[in-house]
DNA sequence: TCTGCAAAAAGTGTATACAGTTTTTGGCTT
DNA sequence: AAGCCAAAAACTGTATACACTTTTTGCAGA
């Protein structure tokens, strides 16, 4: 196994960790411990770390070692602003180019979603809610665009977990399926419309001007 | 000083040592000679090394080492469509909100962006002629958005030098100075589109189908 | 019982050691 | 002289060691 691999699987465990809030925001990750879990060094598990933090996934304080990330009301806003501006045009683009064999894929897509909402899969219904954004962004034979929509994304799982109010995100699943109709029938603005609508209705689903407890105490809570 | 900090200062001199074009597309960066240079062991040089190749500046190939990136002319036309997306939106917003100081701040900007074109300073003009871009994101108070623009616009940075045809980036102040002419006017749709048409204009200059040369010969020169 | 402080434990930050791989070197053959 | 192979050198990948910092523990005094 080459070093990259070795790496990347950390990275991915962990990220898969947080995104399914199996880690909680602020909890502690100590090196040894993840060392000791991965069967590694801490030398590969620092590599990991710092990849995490360069993805906003966690934080790292000087000395005192990597946080899971608690991002503020603020950045959870402008991820959201990033994220309108990007898949607006992505989605004008969709409706464009897209293939039947694409549309296809994202029609199965839906489809999965709408199946892990209805059998009560929280976690991959999650999982899928955001796959479908990522999707679309590789369809379109764009990578650059699919990574940094895929952290984007990640980063939205986080600031769910944190700010979610009520459960109205059981709604993207009909969202999808509304802005996936809208690119059947190659109406252009309205799936861009839908598009963006969909995001501002996630956004808005949450409590993003609550107070977060002080930073101090949710140490001490996790 | 601290950890991060002594990594974080060989990530920027390597950062600034590629945009400025002192180290070129394919060069082969070993880590001991980095860390004799910087006056540190390997282990700094590694993850400095490790967050380039994430910001896609430098790929590092097991067992071989680190070398600058040699972005495709396919991940160059990804890069610029991604950009379009985002400054488009970001110069409409701009034009909505923007205060008399940010519009000031930036018109100093253009100013000695002409400054450094008029004494002939490649590196200080091609320095500037990216910052223009980051310093509209970094005005709008959305730092989420200034620094994938400002990952995006390094990694221009190499796509230009490595694809250029002419000298046509020298047309980019008087560019942005028209951009700026029509935010002042509140000109939404005049600004968005002359700063889609800045971008086309900039990507068109290069010549992005050319064949690279076989990695192996890029390898060879280096 | 609660507070404060010092010693101990745990943890991070950097350097170094070492195993395994790749590249270079130098001579040998054709 | 050109090509090829083996030994040497250089380099990467991972683990470990150690200094220094933070956190915890445990005890003494009020």
């Amino acid at each position: 196994m080459d070093t990259t691999t070795a790496t990347r699987s950390i990275v991915d465990a962990l990220t898969k960790a947080i995104v399914e809030h199996r880690l909680h925001p602020g909890s502690k990750l100590a090196e040894q411990k993840l060392a000791d879990h991965f069967g590694v060094s801490r030398t590969l598990v620092r590599q990991a770390l710092f990849q995490l933090a360069q993805k906003r996934l966690i934080r790292m304080e000087p000395a005192r070692g990597a946080f899971v990330a608690t991002p503020s009301g603020e950045e959870a806003k402008q991820v959201f602003a990033v994220r309108r501006m990007l898949e607006a045009e992505m989605t004008r683009n969709f409706v464009r180019n897209a293939t039947k064999t694409q549309i296809q894929a994202l029609q199965e897509h839906v489809a999965q979603e709408k199946a892990a909402v209805q059998r009560g899969d929280v976690a991959g219904r999650t999982d899928l809610l955001g796959d479908f954004h990522v999707r679309m962004a590789e369809l379109m034979g764009n990578p650059v665009l699919g990574q940094i929509l895929g952290e984007l994304i990640s980063r939205c799982s986080l600031i769910t977990l944190m700010y979610q109010s009520d459960n109205a995100a059981e709604h993207s699943a009909e969202d999808h399926s509304a802005i996936l109709k809208a690119i059947v029938a190659k109406d252009e603005t309205l799936a861009v419309q839908l598009m963006e609508d969909h995001l501002s209705h996630v956004e808005a689903s949450l409590t993003l001007d609550r107070k977060l407890p002080n930073s101090d105490i949710a140490m001490a809570l996790a």
